[in-house]
DNA sequence: CCCCATGGTGTTTTT
DNA sequence: CACCATGGGG
């Protein structure tokens, strides 16, 4: 392998650099993966063993890519491939579980333990809550999820409940004593029943490394060289694993990028990376500054961007490619025709690029729906990242559900999930039930059983499939033969699909030997994504986060309006800004060729009955001149008629007081028609593209409509999402 | 007392 | 759409 020739001079030092701490400052496209693959490559050539090497990456997605690449580059190499296969790779959440499995006696748990995900997480909340009988009926206070966000944001920012109120919950405060109670008794019973949360993890597996110094010394040893990518993600636990595996003299590389920094919410801290030379003392620093992805247009609205962070960054990313037009600003009538703009541009681009090179790209997970409507459609095939996870899918969850209870008969959140199916029994019952399992109430439970027979059966498939081996892919077609027909009874409309989903669970459990590692990989990393990235040709919709470390010859961005990028949430605080613009600059930096920003001039919103005036993002705004090409809605294609249109950017509603509503910070500048807008909806058929062809009964307002569809029954619709009969 | 259906409401980002 | 509060009914 010729290093010389297919490195720069930056990238060729690090990847000389085999020994002592390394911290590597890539800016976007500068070959970071390149270089980290190209170093794998030459520690395997010098005859290092890839056993000893630990990659610690952000996504699994990114390890495998990493791994992948790697391959292929020592194919030539006699066994060199296949040796590679020994690398260890994963996140830090993965690797965390993978170690403290190995030695949870060690690490202080006797019996197994469960990984919760984020919804199971706030049923173990909410039961707290409630037990401790906090906020009872009381509408101030916080929702179980937001009580689970403060929760974790305190334990990563590595401080308590009421220190994340003050800094950015202020209006919390009052409840700030309730709410470290129920921290501490959500601790508590986590602990109690053999429970851990992705915090847990990354905490675990410290408090075992940092007491235990056998451990932490066959660590050291086995993993000689460690490299960590996205450094600037890190927090503060994951920064003290870092130093702690790597120990005294470790040969550490860390890779990453303070402008890239998108994680902050979640405790990340670009401290780290600035901290990096102080914990490794000795630290060799590498700056990636050439950028290889871009052509030289859209480096120069990316760098325009940064240029006007409140911190300063000391980095200008230059290119070679100076072909390429200017990056196109299209300024929709509203979201709705957006939504029709951009997959007008798609099919345009289509042209031009295979479907799998061109991505469109979003603050948050909802702003694709439109989107998503118009894709179908026009019958362009499309993969979303970021949204809803497949093991998210209640079903999914449900199916689960079975097998955690059984590995873990503490597992709340998997009980309440199982008993739910139980006529006659809800939360309340479903929690006297969990307790009495945990006590070995058998009177209570036999005094249910007699009155419940459904509740009998489940005991009985219970007790036959513990008594089983404990092989996931068994066990699990167990689990579907008897979860089937209650699966029939909740999803009436749609039970066929999510059967398919069942199915393609037990194909993925027959992957794994272990029940505990099964349960694991479905909240820590989602199976079903690598089996979707195989898929064929198809157009990427992800949000900006997911994109991260990924890129497409051509990017289109929508909704860059106030209020949506930047996020509402973010516009009290300056930090929160900062990451916005820093989120941004990740979005327009995953573009090689083309990238076409969108920013509609209304949205819709339900407050207004319509549509709201939107202002185009600040980000944009603060921009100089000349960057961008502006094309209005007209010039993009022929579709100004949409405006009339029965897709118009009005849907259609009935005058209601609801629009004399108070406007809200959206609606500073007058509503484009003063008159009554008043477009009734038809009445007469029209199709939706599940429910098929009904009758539409009544107009409910609002741009809602009551629709018959035989074979579904009464619906309401919103009418952009039907389709009239002329 | 507890289950379940109903309606109204507000929606970030991820391991 | 998914959460919460509410009220009828068992």
């Amino acid at each position: 392998m010729d290093f010389e020739k297919e490195l720069n001079p930056a990238q060729l030092e690090a990847v000389m650099t085999t020994d002592g701490p390394v911290l590597v400052i890539a800016g976007a496209g500068s070959g970071k993966t390149r270089t980290i693959v190209y170093r794998l490559a030459r520690l395997v050539s010098l005859g290092v063993d890839p056993a000893s090497i630990l990659l610690l990456t952000f996504t699994r997605k990114a390890a495998q890519e990493m791994l992948h690449r790697a391959g292929y580059l020592l194919s030539a190499h006699p066994d060199g491939a296949q040796s590679l296969a020994a690398v260890s790779g994963g996140t830090f959440h993965a690797f965390a579980f993978s170690v403290l499995r190995r030695h949870s006696r060690a690490a202080g748990f006797e019996a197994g333990f469960t990984i919760m995900d984020r919804p199971d997480a706030e049923d173990v909340v909410a039961k707290v809550k409630d037990q401790l009988g906090l906020g009872k009926g009381d509408r101030s206070f916080p929702k179980k999820g937001t009580v689970c966000e403060l929760i974790s944001k305190a334990r990563n920012k590595e401080t308590d409940v009421p220190g994340v109120l003050q800094r950015e919950a202020y209006h919390l405060l009052p409840h700030a004593d309730d709410l470290a109670e129920i921290a501490t008794g959500y601790h508590d019973f986590k602990r109690a029943h053999g429970l851990l949360d992705y915090d847990d993890l990354l905490f675990m597996l410290e408090k075992l490394l940092r007491e235990n110094e056998e451990l932490r010394a066959f660590y050291q040893s086995q993993f000689r060289y460690l490299m960590v990518d996205e450094y600037q993600d890190t927090n503060l636990v994951q920064a003290r694993l870092t130093a702690l595996l790597a120990g005294e003299r470790g040969n550490i590389m860390a890779v990453g990028d303070d402008a890239q920094s998108i994680y902050a919410f979640r405790g990340a801290n670009v401290e780290n990376i600035l901290h990096f030379p102080r914990i490794f003392p000795g630290t060799k620093i590498i700056k990636l500054e050439r950028n290889y992805r871009s052509t030289q247009p859209i480096l120069s609205l990316t760098n325009a961007i940064l240029k006007n962070a409140g911190e300063k960054f000391d980095k200008t990313l230059f290119t070679e490619r100076q072909d390429g037009g200017l990056p196109e600003l299209v300024r929709p009538f509203s979201d709705m025709t957006q939504a029709k703009l951009a997959v007008a541009k798609v099919k345009e681009l289509a042209g031009r690029y295979p479907l799998h090179e061109i991505a469109v790209l979003f603050r948050a997970g909802y702003q694709s729906f439109s989107l998503e409507v118009e894709l179908n459609k026009a019958g362009v095939p499309f993969q979303k990242f970021g949204g809803q996870k497949f093991s998210e899918a209640a079903h999914i969850k449900d199916a689960v559900a079975y097998l955690r209870v059984l590995h873990n008969p503490g597992d709340l959140p998997g009980w309440l999930r199982i008993l739910a199916f139980v006529p006659k029994v809800g939360p309340k019952t479903a929690n006297l039930i969990f307790e009495a399992v945990q006590k070995g109430d058998h009177a209570y439970l036999d005094k249910q059983t007699g009155k419940s027979p459904a509740l009998l059966a489940l005991f009985n498939f219970l007790d036959a499939a513990r008594a089983m081996e404990k092989n996931p892919a068994q066990l699990l077609e167990r689990v579907v033969a008897f979860h089937a027909p209650l699966l029939m009874d909740k999803y009436p409309d749609d039970y066929p699909r999510r059967q398919t989903g069942l199915e393609q669970l037990v194909q993925i459990a027959a992957g794994y030997h272990s029940l505990e590692a099964f349960l694991a990989d479905m909240v820590i990393e989602d199976p079903e994504q690598d089996r979707k990235a195989a898929k064929e040709d198809h157009l990427v919709l992800s949000t900006v986060h997911s994109s991260k470390g990924l890129e497409w010859s051509a990017v289109l961005l929508i909704d860059l309006v106030d209020e949506r990028f930047p996020s509402r949430h973010a516009l009290s605080r300056a930090e929160d800004m900062e990451e916005e613009r820093r989120l941004l600059y990740v979005a327009c930096t995953r573009a090689r060729d083309h990238l076409s920003l969108f920013a509609p001039e209304t949205l819709y919103s339900r407050q207004n009955g319509g549509c709201a005036t939107a202002m185009q993002s600040v980000f944009l705004r603060e921009l100089p001149p000349g960057l961008s090409r502006e094309l209005r809605e007209s010039i993009a294609g022929g579709l100004s008629a949409a405006r009339s249109g029965p897709d118009s950017c009005f849907p259609s509603f009935a005058a209601s007081g609801r629009a004399n509503a108070s406007p809200g910070p959206l609606a500073a500048a007058p509503q484009p028609p003063s008159a009554p807008r008043t477009a009734p909806q038809k009445l007469g058929y029209c199709t939706h593209k599940v429910f098929g062809r009904g009758k539409i009964v009544a107009d409910l307002g609002g741009g809602k409509v009551k629709i018959n569809f035989p074979g579904f029954g009464l619906k309401v619709i919103l009418s952009d999402y039907i389709q009239m009969e002329e």
